[in-house]
DNA sequence: CTGAAAGCGCTTACAG
DNA sequence: CTGAAAGCGCTTACAG
């Protein structure tokens, strides 16, 4: 800046103030700051400018494991409005809730790295005391679960009772009656919410808890078996674990969807790759990142209040495939 | 660091060298101001220091598209590493090099947001101008595909060559004769490596290109049948073209792998999941994605020489499953 | 073993 | 419409 400052005969503040548009510059000088500045290829320290601001414009993602299909969705949605927003994103999994690991990523925000998180809650609701304390003096957007020990913090989610309730509906409408729900990590608001709609239908249904892995959903059918528990319903309450049902109930003998139905919770790429093509809730997992890092930078911005009277709950929609019919006399 | 200094009694450079460790401190008065450090709470504000040292101790990441699992993997084991040499990543989806976005990233290296990029090639082999320039002044590791005309970048692939040879070896023991390979982009060394690893058992093989997603590899079946092209093995040359040529084939009531024989190339989840199982070379992303990190880390440190002679191919595996079989007679 | 002071590259009141 | 100068919070020669 120094050097455009004296190539162009003027000083560093209107070098400055031509860059940011913060106050007026004669156009002919303007001009000729900007070619010097197309010249030089010159950028502007974002250091510098960080520690003058106070703002780093680089907001953090934490979830626990990008590489999964569904944060990684999250983290693209995330990317996308902060690159809108003129912000950058450092992404940090937390390897579902490595203390280490998330202590570091909290010292970013404490380093004043990034202005602000957005969080994806792994495997518990009950927010370790390093999370509560730094919600409460920066900004944290919650995305895809939300927190209630931490009401005070937005978050963006997806309707898991609603899309439960369809679920179990469109089962129940088939003449189902004897029903089996694997649900994910029993900690988690969305697993609470997603069991208590298909429960609307089946009151009764069984509930077993893995990992939302698809081994989890094929060792908990294998269980099923071993017991003899008898079902012509079988709910995943995500896809993966689903899938993995599926494929037990297969090597079984047992046949989707003549002798028992199946359904998921997400709409994975695989659910429609599967045969059968998996019935499942689609969520946009994407507009869930998308939605989180518009609001986190716009609370950043002043815009908009950091409270959850800004929670949103996104509308999922159900997806009929091969993997349900009719229930067997 | 005033306070803590204030509050110690001491000066500020002996609060910032009893954190660093650059120089000897009198054990106790270090004593003291760790423990006033961690009463406070105090962290470095890392603007500063960036300002300061020149480093920012972070190195950005740019590949075409982080929610696809592929790129995924290399996001997360570039994140390993660098959470193990403790440094932060900044994720960058170039949208298959959307240019206004590949700016953006490359400006992040000039603003010194960012020490270093670890560059995934999503499309084409010839670099932009931009990456070009870039690449000549800043450190920058190629992972997953190399780019033959920045020679003298590092870079960190799978053996394509290898898992090509292993795939068309396999196909040929099986007595195939008549084979179809559905390439990825023209572009990409890989493709070009696998094709050719492919055509040392199958010099004839008919070679279709794809975009590396289910529906191209979808599409391009459709082409065939309407061609009424004769084979019996069919090459996918990742994944999700095999898998969306077998759900092709099923529609057209070819049997996989009594008629047709299909393979693909990664491994994906998916692989496992459909049925039959995809006959595929394992390629270890997250590997290729931890080796990256290092390699670029280990250059910024000035432990290592960012030159191609750093570059790794790493070793693939044939992961023989269900959708290959002996040729027809 | 310790401190005073310069300076990294910006932004922004303050003054004109 | 413009400039001189302070200061953001560190690190690091320089001096003792």
């Amino acid at each position: 800046m120094q050097q455009i400052a004296a190539a162009a005969g003027v000083s560093v503040t209107t070098v400055s103030h031509t860059i940011s548009g913060k106050r007026p510059v004669r156009p002919d000088t303007a001009e000729r700051v900007r070619r010097l500045i197309e010249e030089f290829g010159y950028v502007p320290d974002s250091g510098a400018q960080r520690l003058k601001t106070g703002r780093s414009r680089i907001i953090g993602l934490a979830v626990p494991d990008v590489s999964h299909w569904y944060f990684g969705r999250i983290a693209r949605g995330v990317e996308e409005a902060a690159d809108e927003l003129d912000y950058g994103v450092i992404v940090a999994s937390t390897s579902n809730s490595d203390p280490r690991r998330e202590k570091r990523y909290f010292n970013m925000l404490r380093t004043r790295l990034i202005d602000g998180l957005v969080y994806t809650a792994s495997r518990e609701m009950t927010p370790t005391e390093e999370l509560v304390k730094l919600a409460s003096k920066s900004p944290v957007v919650l995305a895809d679960e939300a927190i209630p020990s931490l009401d005070g913090l937005p978050s963006v989610t997806s309707d898991n009772y609603v899309g439960a309730q369809d679920l179990g509906r469109h089962l129940a409408s088939l003449g189902h009656t004897r029903a089996v729900i694997l649900s994910g990590y029993a900690g988690l608001k969305s697993q609470i919410e997603r069991v208590k709609g298909i429960r609307e239908s089946f009151p009764n249904a069984l509930v077993l808890y893995g990992d939302f892995e698809l081994r989890s959903g094929y060792d908990l059918v294998s269980d099923l078996l071993a017991q003899d528990v008898r079902f012509t319903a079988l709910f995943g309450c995500n896809d993966l674990m689903a899938i993995g049902a599926m494929q037990r109930l297969r090597e079984a003998g047992i046949r989707v969807p003549e002798d028992v139905s199946v359904v998921g919770f997400d709409d994975v790429d695989m659910a429609s790759v599967v045969t059968p093509g998996l019935t499942t809730v689609r969520q946009d997992m994407l507009e869930i990142g998308r939605r989180s890092g518009r609001l986190l930078i716009e609370g950043l911005e002043g815009r908009t209040e950091l409270t959850s009277a800004g929670s949103v709950s996104l509308p999922v929609e159900l997806v009929i495939r091969g993997s349900t019919a009719t229930a067997p006399a």
